[in-house]
DNA sequence: ACCTGCAGGATTGTTGACAAAAAGATCGGT
DNA sequence: ACCGATCTTTTTGTCAACAATCCTGCAGGT
């Protein structure tokens, strides 16, 4: 038993992370009804706080639960998942705007080596999506904090991005784009950091609904059943 | 022990929705630390579903808990509370679009009769904001709905409005200007009903950030402490 | 052959008690 | 008299057993 974490932390937090990070993982396929005690035989907790974690990830959208008939993984929809991406638009663009106006400069900063790392990275990994994706993450990440709107970085940061990893994970989207990604990441950052708030949102949102248009045609083309 | 009710639903969500309303009505302030047995007692339950209820409270953001110190009620500054309406704004007007392309007739008619109700409610308790205000909730509940994207309803609906008529019980903010209100709303409806999504977000938008400012003003003239 | 009803088993929901941690109070030292 | 440490008390976090509910398999009837 690693239990070497000065469990600041409850053990209900810990089986909270546990279960998040194993149904973005794809640990837990979607779908997939899952018993109480095999989770806690599995992460090595009881069945209290496991509860607890379950009844908040319920609440996050996750998993879904029906009355005494156990609980299983939420399996999104294609649809669903372009609804995901039509309120990542709007969400961060907000996100973007106030970046833009709120920033510190060093944040800014921090923004531009985030993006030479990820240009570096692209360069290496040639086709590896996945440290794209990552990167992608982090870049959106650090606007959604700097915006300083605590609200609107929990609700991107907390619900939507998890469900949207989660199906990066499972159909590696390979956004296959990671050059235009990383041309349109730039622009962004040119925009806030000349604090020009509308042409951040402007571009943020153009940004998003190109990834969502290009996942659509993608499933349209490949035939990526989800 | 009144136990009528076919708890179809668990106890759990008992507990979840009679905090839920205790903190929204205000029967529990802001700030106020509150023990466990004290909930118990005060809602006749035992502390393994409140403890779920409160977990998931917590990841919802009507709760704050520090690891071995409790839990007590978010106290939401005047900034906050203007960030929470500048999401708003942003999530709405989606809606609002999507609700134009997505909704059915017979929806749109019963927005047709829901803003009826609220002209005669506000022409007879002439001051009453409350009643303002409910209407108010009604109708934006009817749209988010409308939108058909499951996400996003469950956010408008499920974060973002229970923190915001937590506060409109408190300063019963009398948004004070119902008749401007109602007006806007109708033109909403009309846009919807013509279809016309670019003209509905953007008269949604504009809806909420008035209501925002109206609350900004009334804030540096009366001072309203909150 | 298919559907209905029932029993068995398994799983979830709930309960109460136990252990650990933090806040508050008491006592001693300076 | 004031500050600090320790002890007590309260409160939270955790655990294991109990009870209620639902799903599965089987038998019987239509």
């Amino acid at each position: 038993m690693p239990e070497a974490v000065i469990h600041s932390y409850t053990r209900a937090d810990e089986a909270f992370d546990c279960l998040q990070t194993a149904i973005v993982k794809g640990d837990l396929s979607p779908g997939e009804k899952i018993g109480e005690v095999e989770l806690c035989s599995r992460f090595n907790l009881t069945r209290g706080p496991l509860r607890e974690a379950l009844g908040r990830l319920e609440s996050r959208g996750l998993l879904v639960r029906r009355p005494h008939a156990g609980v299983k993984v939420v399996s999104v929809s294609m649809d669903e998942l372009m609804e995901l991406y039509r309120i990542r638009e709007v969400m961060e663009g907000l996100a973007a705007r106030q970046a833009a106006e709120r920033m510190t400069d060093d944040e800014i900063a921090g923004l531009y080596t985030t993006l030479d790392g990820h240009e570096t990275m692209i360069e290496k990994a040639h086709g590896q999506a996945y440290y794209q994706a990552e990167g992608d993450y982090d870049f959106h990440h650090r606007i959604a904090t700097g915006s300083r709107n605590a609200k609107l970085a929990q609700m991107l940061l907390g619900d939507l991005y998890y469900m949207v990893r989660m199906y990066r994970y499972r159909l590696s989207t390979a956004s296959g784009r990671p050059h235009m990604a990383l041309g349109e990441h730039r622009r962004i950052v040119e925009a806030i950091a000349q604090r020009d708030g509308e042409l951040a949102e402007f571009l943020m949102k153009r940004h998003i609904n190109a990834a969502r248009q290009n996942i659509e045609k993608k499933i349209q083309e490949g035939g990526l059943t989800l």
